[in-house]
DNA sequence: AGCACGCCGACT
DNA sequence: GTCGGCGTGCTC
């Protein structure tokens, strides 16, 4: 239970009151908090805790503390102790909002571990980790001075800034600043601070607000099957009265069971026709007939109870649940290598189904993609409201009831993205990670720039809980070590219900090119196809792994190419919404109608996204049904399922879309799906890109061939046949390409076989980025030695939002080093470059094991 | 990260 | 002469 001992949003904090430390009325209490405050600074803070509150105060528990001389901001309770310190007065503790702790003792440890293993502070983990409903805002009011005597003399501004605050009951600067245009707001407002004609406090509210829900039922005397009869006559001169109590007994049928008025019906049940019905529960409100009562209702109450769902598992997928539960016997974390269409969720249906029976918590954590497709569907399907979904397309207050239903127990597990790995388990049994290779596992910006699979592996050894992995193509991390007996292997190899595998068909660009059979960027094969299938009603799904309808676009005579002002790339072009926009820094322009160079209107898009594939299919056929997925067309909330469900339903021929088509759509009427550039995939200048092309290629052709009987084609465009990539793709031999890569891993010294550190110097002076990178690649030499430090050099894309980048990339064996106190020596040189005296503004970014 | 305090250029 | 620019250093 969470008691808010105060009463938010009203509650304002008197500045006067802030500035006070010590509490007059009492004695000394000897209890201290050290508190975790959301700020980067790597120690906890000590505050004091009063008497009245050392009592009721708990660890992890959030607590309003002043902090700086003008700031009040939400901490949350790390440790309690009795140890005064010694150098300096303890400010008090001002306010305690949980009763019980919010964040567990189980999370603090794993914050802290995060802090500690990514570099960070548990200040920013805590930040990241409490949903923002939990957090508090702190902003300063302005208030008029009801004493105020104007014995002080005004300017002209400030006395039209005080009658505009003098209007309202009280405003923040932002709401002053945008009721006074042009005025200096912060230092007229400073000034008549000074004057004491307006007053400044602190407010403080609690954004999470529970849903309401407006009720009515019949009062007690009417509750019951005789009362409604009595009631029914008494009403028969009122007809409109009584057809708001058949109403009423339509939804809840008092005469047959009495005890359904106890929870009663919403009122909008009543209103949402007509208004003399309204009326007429007015009156029945007014005779005591009916009654009103509120309650606070889950924003997940309208879902289904689960049904006692049977799911007839394969033989493999029996197998596959043996062989997991005897590496159990073991091993902490089992990576289960199944085939896209082997059925793999049914497996983790029946753990998930066995973890809770035992009485144990469990995690399912899916990539953000994948979460908003039918598998959530299934899952809601078997485990009902006991299942709590955390998303980032969920709102705060869904999210916060997410957090308290685990801490209350009415969710006993979980399905979520990403963040999912700080909610407040106590008790976890079984951690599945799906899909466990993806990269957006791992959190770039901002810190803790954490991998979840990597995090929810320490959780379950922190939880004495156990870890399953899922991937059609697992990370070669991850395969290497169920290969060396760290964790078990399990292996699907058949597909479910015998759908066949897809037939690949490679199609040689350079060959179509020079027999000019291309139309555009679409090869005589693929559109033969295409057509196939809208004349026998079949769908397309096509893949091109980028955005916008061209990546530049270029003026053909002086080859000028628009760029981004703030950063070191070109410009995309949207066609649709008229744009050039920049992918990195998000900077949008108008599209130039001549070159702003040289004048010549011949200004010309180059490259394709998947606006252009979408645009020219319409050209080639009018008549198809054509739809776009990418980030631009599924940045509403439901917009992601709006598409998914009319491509189920066979409203759609042809999907064309980013890697967002690559997950969860398992549809049986695909018979083709077409990929485009496959080559810059696989040439992708950097160490993964073999691997990751080998993914995604294979993710995407697993979308074909799922009906059973008719296998699926897959056709990839590529100017090169005979790579060996497309080669492992094409016989599925997901172990030609895992030795392959793993041996150039091994002779280069990379993942798994070391481990990364990259540092990022940022600094808005290319020289000064430099000269910084290059001062602390020499410092880190001095005790890694040359082998281990790689750089400084310039990113692909050197200059972002105006800041030019320079990696420092540090290799550390596995074995034999102390890994912790290489960090902490990393740690301690970045200091050294930002608090260098000749090197201002520099910024550094620390990024563990990055990708 | 904020936020206040402190020392040098363009205005009444 | 003042306002106000943002550099620097601290926050229990």
């Amino acid at each position: 239970m969470f008691l808010n001992l105060q009463h938010y949003p009203d509650t304002a904090v008197p500045t006067q009151m802030l500035v006070q430390n010590t509490l007059p009325f009492e004695e000394e209490s000897t209890v201290f908090a050290d508190l975790i405050l959301p700020v980067p600074i790597p120690k906890l803070f000590t505050y004091r805790v009063s008497r009245a509150m050392s009592g009721l105060i708990k660890v992890g528990a959030r607590v309003i503390v002043q902090f700086g001389k003008n700031r009040v901001i939400t901490a949350v309770v790390g440790k309690l102790h009795h140890t005064p310190p010694a150098n300096y007065q303890a400010k008090y503790v001002l306010e305690l909002l949980d009763e019980e702790p919010l964040v567990m003792a189980s999370q603090l440890e794993l914050f802290r571990w995060m802090a500690d293993y990514y570099l960070c502070t548990i200040g920013e983990v805590m930040n990241v980790a409490l949903p923002s409903g939990l957090k508090i805002t702190s902003q300063s009011k302005v208030q008029f001075n009801p004493d105020f005597d104007y014995a002080e003399l005004l300017t002209e501004e400030e006395v039209g800034l005080l009658e505009e605050i003098k209007k309202h009951k009280s405003l923040s600067y932002d709401e002053v600043a945008r009721l006074t245009e042009g005025v200096n707001v912060n230092a007229v407002i400073k000034s008549l601070v000074g004057k004491r004609a307006v007053i400044l406090f602190e407010q403080v509210k609690e954004k999470y607000k529970p849903k309401i829900s407006r009720k009515v039922r019949l009062t007690e005397s009417y509750a019951s099957a005789a009362g409604v009869n009595g009631l029914m006559k008494e009403l028969e001169r009122q007809p409109k009265q009584q057809e708001v109590l058949l109403r009423y007994l339509s939804f809840v049928p008092v005469q047959s069971n009495a005890g359904l008025n106890q929870k009663g019906l919403e009122k909008a049940a009543f209103t949402q026709d007509d208004n003399s019905s309204n009326s007429s529960l007015q009156t029945l409100l007014k005779n005591g007939v009916f009654e009103q009562f509120e309650v606070t209702v889950s924003r997940f109450a309208d879902l289904p109870e689960a049904p006692a769902a049977v799911i007839n598992l394969s033989e493999s997928q029996q197998g596959a649940i043996r062989q997991i539960q005897d590496h159990f016997q073991d091993k902490e974390v089992v990576l289960l290598h199944g085939i896209t269409g082997s059925g793999k969720t049914e497996v983790y249906i029946h753990m998930i189904k066995q973890a809770l029976e035992s009485g144990t918590q469990v995690l399912f954590l899916l990539p953000e993609i994948a979460l908003t497709t039918q598998i959530v569907v299934r899952l809601r399907k078997v485990f009902g409201d006991k299942m709590g979904i955390y998303h980032s397309k969920f709102s705060d207050n869904e999210r916060v009831e997410v957090w308290k239903g685990i801490i209350e127990g009415k969710f006993q597990f979980v399905v979520g993205v990403r963040s999912a790995v700080f909610l407040p388990f106590t008790n976890l049994g079984l951690i599945i990670v799906d899909e466990e290779h993806e990269t957006s596992y791992k959190q770039f910006d901002p810190a803790p720039r954490y991998h979840a699979r990597d995090v929810a592996v320490v959780m379950a050894y922190m939880h004495h809980g156990k870890v399953v992995l899922g991937s059609a193509t697992p990370s070669l991390e991850s395969y290497y070590h169920a290969q060396h007996g760290r964790y078990g292997l399990v292996e699907m190899f058949e597909r479910y219900g015998d759908a066949a595998l897809p037939e690949f068909l490679l199609v040689d660009i350079k060959e179509e090119k020079k027999s000019r059979k291309m139309k555009n960027e679409f090869s005589s094969v693929m559109l033969n196809y295409m057509q196939y299938n809208l004349e026998h009603n079949e769908q397309t799904i096509l893949f091109q792994n980028r955005r916008g309808y061209s990546p530049y676009i270029q003026c053909e005579e002086c080859d000028w190419i628009a760029q981004c002002n703030n950063c070191d790339v070109s410009l995309t072009y949207h066609m649709k919404v008229a744009e050039l926009r920049c992918h990195y820094c998000g900077h949008k322009e108008q599209v130039p109608r001549t070159c702003p160079n040289c004048g010549s209107p011949k200004v010309k898009t180059m490259g394709f996204g998947t606006e252009k594939i979408e645009d020219e299919l319409h050209l080639i056929y009018p008549n198809a049904r054509v739809q776009r997925m990418d980030m631009d067309t599924t940045r509403a909330k439901n917009a992601y399922q709006q598409i998914i469900q009319d491509f189920e339903n066979e409203q759609i021929d042809i999907l064309v879309g980013t890697q967002m088509v690559s997950k969860g759509l398992d549809f049986g009427n695909v018979s083709v799906v077409g990929i485009f550039d496959a080559d810059r995939m696989i040439h992708f200048p950097e160490f993964r890109a073999s691997e990751r092309a080998f993914q995604m290629l294979t993710q995407v052709s697993g979308r074909a061939g799922r009906r059973a009987g008719k296998p699926g084609k897959v056709l990839i465009q590529t100017h090169n046949p005979g790579q060996e990539i497309l080669r492992w793709v094409i016989r599925n031999d997901y172990r030609t390409m895992y030795n392959t890569e793993i041996s150039e891993r091994e002779e280069y010294n990379y993942p798994p076989f070391s481990r990364l550190i990259k540092l990022i110097v940022k600094h808005t002076d290319r020289d000064t980025a430099q000269r910084a990178a290059t001062t602390l690649a020499e410092l880190l030499l001095t005790e890694l030695g040359q082998s281990r430090v790689l750089g400084p050099e310039p990113p692909l894309v050197e200059r972002v939002r105006n800041q030019y980048l320079f990696n420092i990339l540090i290799k550390l064996e596995r074995e034999k080093i102390n890994f912790k106190a290489v960090k902490s020596f990393i740690q301690e040189k970045v200091t050294d470059i930002l608090t260098d005296k000749t090197l201002k503004n520099v910024n550094v970014v620390v990024d563990v094991d990055s990708m």
